[in-house]
DNA sequence: CTGAAAGCGCTAACAC
DNA sequence: GTGTTAGCGCTTTCAG
């Protein structure tokens, strides 16, 4: 590997110079500079960031945190930063978690550890004490999509009124029953699920002015379908089976062409997060869109702007947009 | 930031002390390493991995280039390359090159300076040139789906047979008329398309013995729904549309159903790669299959091989088998 | 305009 | 067992 120093000796220079030259600051003549940057070119010199990073104390890095990335939506949302941060002349550095609280906290370890300058999370992890770790790490972090607490910053939009929206939109459709289906959020204690509590409590407030009563279930079943089963989605009042995710929602419109049930004649269904692959769907998924790029972008854009002036402004929440489709 | 001086200096012992402490070296009591270890803990020490690969000129870190994570089979892969590297100790730097050749060149060079111990590449990039680009890094290098040249180790499927069993599969049904579409393969001197072209001419070879004349069709164009749309694929012969991947086949899909046009009935329709929708799809898709994560792993495990020992096996081509659908 | 030297935090070889 | 010291490659300050 070629070094300042291995140039500073062939030029017959300092390594002072060299630097000088590499990294154009002044006080240096336009012949020595050009001189020393053919050479580098000719050796092909490629300065070792590492190095830089322990004596700059800073690597223009920014870490990212999020569970995995099969989920089509992280994957865009990762697409985003990285190109922002990029954009913005800055590194990414992805550390997947796999929702595995333990993992999480390594994972920023090592960010740390990697001396990046700043973290965008996507935690599983939440509470008083995860809170407290997280600011004893004294970096610029952003969260997003799923909140930790106030005391960070929060890129998404405000998923309690998206589906508060959503209700609203399903009801004003005439339907007599309506069926929420949603992650088990029993284990709150344990995971940052966020997200999906904003989704649920939105439903219910929404739906307290329509007097349901039993016309009003939750499910909050990985195993959803055989719950589905149970009842009869067909005869009986009109029923609405509303997503707090889109691949619920897909998973439930294949539940249906294998019950011979169609939608929306039989039931109505509508999803939340406008997956891509849902263009390819028949037929077409009601849902909730909003922008996965925006949020990674506008996160990254925050992110740099603290790690380079100390501040940053605060988000309102993203924009999102009810999509009508022929499902409900 | 606290380090191992700090640490020596607390418990009144040497930063070489501290460093034996700190990585289970030998030479050093039980008691003044439990000594350190508390205060370790206590303080909340983290070792700077910057100052560590400096040091030992060795990150732990292995780097990956691809085109993006759009497209699902790379999330996966990057995925699984993840995992597999963590559970071998190693971190990840990921680059995404969004398909442009001078980009991945940039990002290559940074790994490098990064000093990541070696890459795993997804190339857009290829010819001489840029194999003795690769080769003056001097790093370990796997590459993954794309070919560059025998001389770096590749993980894949052999595409050329794998498309080849798909069109006999597919002539096996009885078709009479042949279209197969794939993206534009005319810009080869740019692009690394190593893997398109293989399964072209796997379609291509397979096909020899059939004699179609002009009724086998290679659609080489994005806009290829609408060069579908001036062909009556509902009357002539039977007609099978075979797609070099998934996604070209879903459009197909959607541009069946806005011309009314029933698959398999009016014409028959494969794709390749099995990609993890389709199981929401209908009619279910008839396609190809092989396991991007195997692929992801093996490639990882055989990078950290060889940074490991300098040595490597060669690895044979990855398996793959026909998913039957009801789409031809 | 240029050189010399200290230092970033850690590893590793060498003393004692 | 433990301490000392010389790097790793770069940045930055201070002299001249």
């Amino acid at each position: 590997m070629i070094t300042i120093k291995d140039i500073a000796e062939i030029c017959g220079v300092s390594i002072g110079t060299v630097d000088r030259a590499l990294n154009n600051r002044y006080g240096i003549s336009r012949q020595t500079k050009n001189r020393i940057l053919q050479v580098v070119k000719e050796l092909n010199y490629r300065p070792d960031y590492t190095a830089r990073s322990l004596s700059k104390g800073r690597s223009n890095t920014i870490g990212v945190v999020l569970f995995n990335l099969h989920n089509r939506s992280f994957a865009q949302l990762m697409d985003a930063i990285e190109r922002q941060a990029r954009q913005m002349g800055f590194f990414t550095d992805l550390m997947l978690t796999n929702k595995d609280p333990e993992l999480e906290r390594k994972s920023i370890e090592y960010l740390v550890s990697r001396k990046a300058d700043g973290i965008i999370l996507f935690s599983v992890n939440h509470g008083k004490e995860f809170d407290e770790y997280l600011r004893k790490l004294n970096k610029p972090l952003i969260t997003v999509c799923n909140r930790i607490s106030s005391r960070w910053k929060f890129v998404g939009i405000n998923d309690r009124h998206a589906m508060h929206d959503a209700v609203r939109y399903v009801m004003n459709k005439g339907y007599e029953r309506f069926i929420f289906i949603c992650p088990p959020l029993a284990n709150k204690g344990k995971l940052n699920i966020h997200t999906q509590e904003e989704r649920l409590q939105g439903c219910l407030e929404a739906l307290e002015q329509y007097e349901l009563g039993d016309r009003l279930i939750v499910i909050q079943d990985k195993k959803f379908t055989q719950v589905l089963e149970t009842m009869d989605l067909k005869a009986g009042p009109r029923t609405a089976v509303l997503c707090s995710t889109d691949y619920y929602a897909l998973e439930v419109l294949n539940f249906a062409k294998e019950h011979e049930l169609d939608i929306p004649r039989d039931f109505g269904l509508m999803g939340f997060d406008n997956i891509d692959v849902l263009k390819f769907i028949t037929p077409s998924l009601s849902t909730v869109e909003y922008a996965m790029e925006e949020i990674g972008r506008e996160a990254t854009r925050l992110l740099i702007t603290e790690i380079e002036t100390g501040f940053s402004p605060n988000v309102p929440f993203l924009d999102y947009k009810i999509i009508p489709g022929n499902s409900i």
